[in-house]
DNA sequence: GCCAACGTTGGC
DNA sequence: GCCAACGTTGGC
């Protein structure tokens, strides 16, 4: 958006939630990529449509989990684009007020990088100093697609990477 | 299963 | 434009 020509936009780091019953990380393993459907909130598709860029790594943070925690690494692999799955009547998320000629709501592709051998759990990311600032750490912070500081990103790869805690 | 914290909707 | 009611998210 608005960058000089041949400038790549400046690598940014993303926490990107999934209720593992529904899409885990071990899903996009086998999947390798995978169209991140089914966001319904504006401020998270404004992130999708406005901030992320591909190649942008992103911490896939497993939700209504037992317990919660981020299971691995994944990278933006799309620009946004329409999310079908809104005029889909069958679809869970479906939203009459999207169409094909005027979508509403916007998903990119996801793909694939490193699953954890050891699940950073949210008891565990609260318990560390370095991350008290992270938003998943704030009680009733829902933004299931979130900014993330690249120290808080290093760091938590880093927890995720030992294999016992 | 409970419920707090949000976001959205709709009556006025 | 206010705000109560309602639906959803997501930790616990």
């Amino acid at each position: 958006m608005g960058e000089p020509l041949g400038m790549a936009a400046k690598k940014r780091y993303w926490l990107m939630k999934s209720e593992p019953s529904d899409y885990s990380i071990d899903d996009l393993e086998r999947d390798g990529k995978e169209p991140w459907d089914g966001i319904r909130n504006y401020q998270a598709r404004n992130i999708m449509r406005d901030e992320m860029s591909i190649g942008d790594e992103v911490l896939f943070y497993h939700s209504n989990a037992d317990p919660p925690g981020v299971a691995g690494i994944a990278k933006v692999a799309s620009k946004a684009y329409p999310d079908h799955t809104a005029w889909d009547k069958k679809n869970k998320h479906f939203d009459k007020r999207s169409t094909p000629e005027n979508p509403v709501w916007l998903m990119v592709d996801v793909e694939f990088v490193e699953k954890f051998p050891h699940l950073v759990s949210l008891p565990e990311i609260k318990e560390e100093e370095a991350l008290a600032e992270m938003m998943v750490t704030k009680r009733g912070m829902r933004l299931s697609v979130q900014p993330v500081d690249g120290a808080h990103f290093r760091k938590i790869r880093s927890m995720g990477r030992r294999k016992k805690k």
